[in-house]
DNA sequence: ATAATTGCAAAGTCTTTGCAGTTTG
DNA sequence: CAAACTGCAAAGACTTTGCAATTAT
């Protein structure tokens, strides 16, 4: 199956002009081998590499451009630093705690009351995934029931 | 009063065992000044070296991280590049539009309800402040009639 | 005096770019 | 074949760091 989401991904490449190279293949493999784990440049370059070892970074970060160009991928920046890149699939939000680095996924619904807030009182259109928030995850909260 | 503001900055630095240069007094001028404006590190560096032209820009990064580790100055990232700085006294998210470039600042309380409702699900503390969130501005998105 | 701060130059991290050669459609 | 892609080396933006000299307390 992974297979199949490849070859999709693939093809908007492909229909927009695109060529399928075989640094594509493997970069798209990654991407869907690594979903939801949120690949950074180097893991993804170093993924590659294991089987193309001459694929160089900056055809890496080409190859993530082209991508995103056609929609498909994204990227969000964790923190300070790289940031990490994955398929444009999955819409969720990233909190990242700032005590321990912890990542934890929500979905993306949880704003939509908030996006609506925002919008309706300044018409901004809030699309809150590029970045992620920080805050303190609940461990490091000592939340042990969780609630506030 | 934007004395007695920096004074009272200084006065953090001071009693954390820091120590008070010509240099700190500028940059701290600078940010208090600057303040609401959001400032990078190359503005601050510049501003300050209108009047110190010596200064230079590791020691503008270091004056931040002090005043950062006392706990008076913040930074936040509005986009892909350098980062922006400002006091921490005043509590409020950016939203940064995708198409234009123009931030919008949205006070902090418009985030009470997601946090609180991300807190009781996950017990994640959410602090919103350190990344901007991008979307597409009232203008950009077409919002005629929104409330600006 | 002595510990903190500074300037400088250099390095570090992440990403982009120019170019000439290679490959895809 | 023409356009798109690639590797390489180099640069670029932003920030950090080691060190010796300076300065605040």
């Amino acid at each position: 199956m992974t297979t199949a989401a490849s070859e999709r991904i693939l093809d908007r490449l492909r229909s927009d002009g695109g060529r399928i190279t075989t640094v594509r293949r493997a970069v798209v493999t990654a991407l869907v081998e690594a979903d939801d784990h949120h690949v950074t440049a180097e893991a993804l370059a170093t993924s590659v590499q294991a089987r193309h070892p001459d694929v160089h970074r900056s055809t890496i970060y080409r190859t993530l451009d082209s991508l995103a160009d056609v929609g498909v991928v994204d990227h969000v920046h964790l923190g300070h630093g790289g940031a990490v890149y994955h398929l444009t699939e999955d819409a969720h939000q990233h909190l990242v705690c700032t005590d321990c680095g912890t990542v934890v996924q929500v979905p993306g619904e949880l704003f939509h009351d908030l996006a609506e807030q925002v919008c309706d009182a300044y018409g901004f259109e809030i699309d809150p995934r590029h970045f992620a928030m920080l805050g303190r995850c609940a461990h490091c909260a000592g939340h042990a029931a969780a609630t506030i």
